[in-house]
DNA sequence: GCATGATCATGC
DNA sequence: GCATGATCATGC
């Protein structure tokens, strides 16, 4: 020991940290704040050519943390158990910042991950503890030069978040073992994606997966990019807070004691059958949505929240919330139902927000018919032509996971909650999507006023989506046309609200 | 009653 | 003013 000691130190200052001690690597990393590499590194050892777009994750490995970029297993400081994570970040126009994309963790053997336990997991191996940095992604400007606007973070998974994160997990295992890796998607999970990795396009290698003989795109363990952005606002605290004073502040995600201790008398109990460990009870009020959540996981969560409130009239409904549509044609009425219900407050719920879920309200007739067809934005006619599939605003949104509220019309004609449920668009369905979207990319070069009706899917289909006749987009055809949007179809949203089975 | 076109309500 | 979720209107 004494022999290695002094070789170690002598790493240590020729490092300028110590590769042992995660609050050492941290510390060093907070040099960089508020500046870019450019301004830290001798530019004159750097071999690369600064005016080629690189991996800035790459640089910052080799030239500021002095070692060389691997693919180990192992976290990149392997003796401090600290994965380096580098990562972009927008600035929007309030100042503030959000996530460019969403956090690449660890690449999915899917032969491997058949045979993994949680704690044991190549996922928790390397990314236990993460050190994010984050750098301002601005296109015109090459890796060297872009600033880290933020303070890093030393991350763990909240203890709040690490149920539904582990739940996450054990579906994309459940779903790879079946031996349907090719069918994975990111709506299948709420915090924690199973991505798709690279960009596509160029013939990529297929790999083989346990129990078929599919070969399937490579995916990868993410982050939600929604679910990054709250971890940015956590930065974004830390930093304005470090200007003041030099302490970094507590998590704002970790919300274990401090905001719930605030609810103090407060308890009710929804429902009795609920476990909750004793140490918390009296401490925190345990029907909160993210107690709830923190405890059993998301679906569950919604469903012990929606269950005191199934088959309630619109009346009621109204009644009980202290809820009242302003006008006949309020048309954010039961989704105010659906957030006050969960319990939020300002209309938002930041739990489902950082799943990324979608909530979705839909009125059906007595027969599960829905009275409308779904809609998404409308697209734009010059861009879709130049899109891929793979980066359309369609193609992202069918991947995501929706909270379908189902108010049905019964005999009576009273409007009940009838079922609430999280869905997400099968394979096979995203696959006819998929085809709807690349005949509309094809169609629109030719007449965009031609475009894929419903009786020619029975997923998906093209509509107007616009504020009036007047509200048009430009044409490849150089004319002006009302703007245009993907929606889901009628038929197929009964036949999928049918199917699910809470 | 369905398919399709047209528009509304709300929040930022 | 616009994006987005949601609903109305009309012709067959």
């Amino acid at each position: 020991m004494q022999h290695f000691k002094g070789k170690y130190s002598e790493l240590m200052s020729h490092l300028g940290y110590d590769p042992s001690s995660p609050n050492s690597i941290y510390e060093f990393a907070k040099r960089l704040t508020g500046k870019s590499l450019s301004e830290i590194v001798d530019m004159s050892r750097v071999a690369e050519n600064i005016a080629n777009k690189g991996d800035l994750g790459n640089m910052v490995e080799k030239y500021f943390f002095g070692y060389e970029p691997n693919s180990s297993p192992l976290p990149d400081f392997p003796r401090a158990g600290v994965e380096l994570k580098v990562t972009g970040v927008n600035r929007k126009k309030n100042g503030t910042y959000s996530a460019k994309e969403r956090l690449v963790l660890t690449t999915i053997n899917y032969m491997e991950l058949a045979n993994e336990e949680w704690e044991a997991s190549s996922l928790m191996v390397k990314c236990r503890l993460m050190l994010l940095m984050f750098y301002l992604y601005e296109r015109e400007t090459t890796v060297f030069f872009r600033k880290f606007v933020l303070e890093p973070r030393l991350f763990e998974f909240p203890e709040n978040d690490l149920k539904q994160i582990q739940l996450d997990w054990q579906k994309i295992k459940d779903i790879v073992v079946s031996g349907r890796a090719h069918e994975l998607s990111e709506g299948d999970t709420y915090f924690l994606a199973a991505c798709r990795k690279g960009s596509g396009g160029i013939k990529e290698t297929l790999k083989s997966q346990p129990n078929s003989d599919i070969r399937v795109k490579g995916r990868a363990f993410s982050l939600k990019v929604k679910y990054v952005n709250k971890i940015i606002e956590e930065a974004l605290v830390a930093t304005s807070h470090s200007f003041r004073q030099d302490t970094p502040d507590r998590s704002p995600l970790d919300t274990t004691n401090s905001e719930l201790q605030t609810h103090k008398g407060e308890l009710r109990i929804s429902n009795p059958e609920l476990p909750i460990p004793k140490e918390n009870v009296g401490a925190v009020p345990t029907n909160e949505f993210k107690f709830l959540y923190s405890q059993l996981g998301i679906e569950e969560a919604t469903r012990l929240k929606f269950d005191p409130f199934l088959g309630m009239t619109e009346e009621e409904l109204s009644n009980v919330l202290g809820l009242f549509k302003q006008g006949k044609n309020s048309k954010g009425f039961y989704r105010s139902i659906v957030l006050k219900v969960l319990g939020s407050k300002n209309d938002y719920a930041p739990e489902l927000e950082r799943a990324g879920i979608e909530i979705k309200t839909i009125r059906v007739n007595s027969n599960w018919k829905p009275y409308e067809a779904m809609s998404f934005p409308a697209f734009n006619y010059l861009e879709i032509i130049n899109e891929k599939w793979e980066d359309s605003a369609f193609h992202e949104k069918i991947e995501q996971r929706f909270l379908f509220v189902i108010f049905r019309n019964g005999e009576d004609g009273l409007l009940r909650l009838e079922k609430v449920c999280y869905w997400n668009m099968p394979f096979i369905d995203r696959e006819e999507a998929r085809r709807v979207w690349e005949d509309t990319r094809r169609r629109v070069k030719v007449d965009a006023r031609d475009l894929p009706k419903s009786s020619e899917s029975h997923v998906a289909h093209v509509r107007p989506h616009a504020r009036n006749s007047r509200d048009t987009n430009p044409t490849p055809q150089g004319t002006k046309l009302v703007k245009k949007g993907f929606w889901l179809n009628q038929s197929y949203i009964r036949e999928m609200i049918l199917n699910l089975d809470n």
